[in-house]
DNA sequence: CTCTTTAATGACCAACCGGTCATTAGCAGT
DNA sequence: ACTGCTAATGACCGGTTGGTCATTAAAGAG
């Protein structure tokens, strides 16, 4: 019985810090079960704060969720180079950024949440796709591929919900490597190889 | 005050009858809002039921959810015919089966319910995955494609996404006809054009 | 008509949700 | 050491959810 409980309710003091934690734990909780599933008592156990608390700092669960994702993505650190290996940096560029954040992609939080059609996410999630969308554009060169650029963006988010979301199946199974370049293939085939069969 | 009510409480009584309203509203309800928005009062409400009786007929709501959703897909109905026109073709069976159903798709329901991490909707959904790829595979000649599968599933989804379920973006904004064509152009280059540069 | 069967119902429940608020306690200024 | 400010808290609230259950009333059998 002798509990030693040296911290029975040592509060902390730390405004900029909590606000941290709470931002943080908000994207991997919203990653990971999107928006209706994520509740903020989960997000305040995971900041370690009260669930109050979360909703002193931000208000409430929706404004949390505008500060904590990211809107207009900066995913496309696309490396500049020779056109003609365009799909393939677009595949480098994604797969690197997917693996290396792993479940905590703010990609992740805003696909779970649109789907299930709350507007903020929606919202959001249409700024993002333009703007990926616009940074896509100016690294590619012709004006044909223009036409084609929504379809890359809807592999993308087709291959990101079979790997990443869904996580089962056969793209899943593929390594990191393998995943990359049967990507950059078929964003190859996206943007290029609409033309028709010739005669 | 003399209020004439005919009906004040008929009850009327058909099991069958019930039990087949019961699925429609379900599958409806739950392609529009997916397996969490959707709860069981609105599903009964639209078939004109209690509540009650919904849990009645079907125990729970995940067993309603897995008889109301068809499993394995039926979707591709892709019409036999030359293997060079196998793109267009799939964007036919496609675009025609979205937009004639509309919103009540049993695959929106899926998607929507998959993305919210709801294992009776993922487990479903690779069954469904699986199937169509099966069917895919069946129809497509050359072993080659086979790898490309996958992205062709994927590429669906995405689309899929971003013109029926997110309803906003340049997809969305495309005639039926229009979005088929671009769509097997699409197709056509995930299938086939994935050959690097040639010299 | 009467009785039995059982589909259908509405009242009810515990659990959980987002959100509010009075209270508590850490820290800076004096 | 005292005190005012306010970050942080936990108790609390109304509402909604999926699910249970005793009660009610149609339909078939005699």
């Amino acid at each position: 019985m002798t509990a030693p409980q040296a911290t029975p309710c040592k509060r902390v003091r730390n405004p900029q810090l909590h606000r941290e934690a709470i931002l943080d734990a908000a994207l991997r909780t919203f990653a990971e079960r999107g928006f209706e599933y994520a509740t903020v008592r989960e997000i305040a156990e995971r900041a370690g704060v009260a669930h109050s608390s979360v909703l002193r700092h931000f208000g409430s669960k929706e404004q949390l969720f505008r500060m904590a994702v990211p809107g207009p993505w900066d995913v496309a650190e696309v490396a500049p180079g020779e056109p003609c290996m365009l799909p393939e940096r677009i595949a480098a560029a994604y797969v690197g950024r997917m693996e290396t954040l792993a479940g905590n992609d703010p990609y992740l939080a805003l696909l779970r949440s649109a789907a299930t059609d709350d507007c903020a996410a929606t919202q959001i999630y249409l700024a993002m796709q333009d703007k990926s969308l616009e940074i896509y554009r100016s690294v590619s060169g012709g004006d044909a591929i223009h036409n084609q650029l929504p379809f890359l963006a809807s592999l993308l988010i087709g291959v990101t919900f079979s790997r990443y979301v869904v996580r089962a199946g056969l793209l899943a199974e593929m390594t990191a490597d393998q995943f990359a370049e049967h990507l950059g293939g078929s964003i190859r085939g996206v943007l290029f190889g609409t033309q028709a069969v010739q005669p």
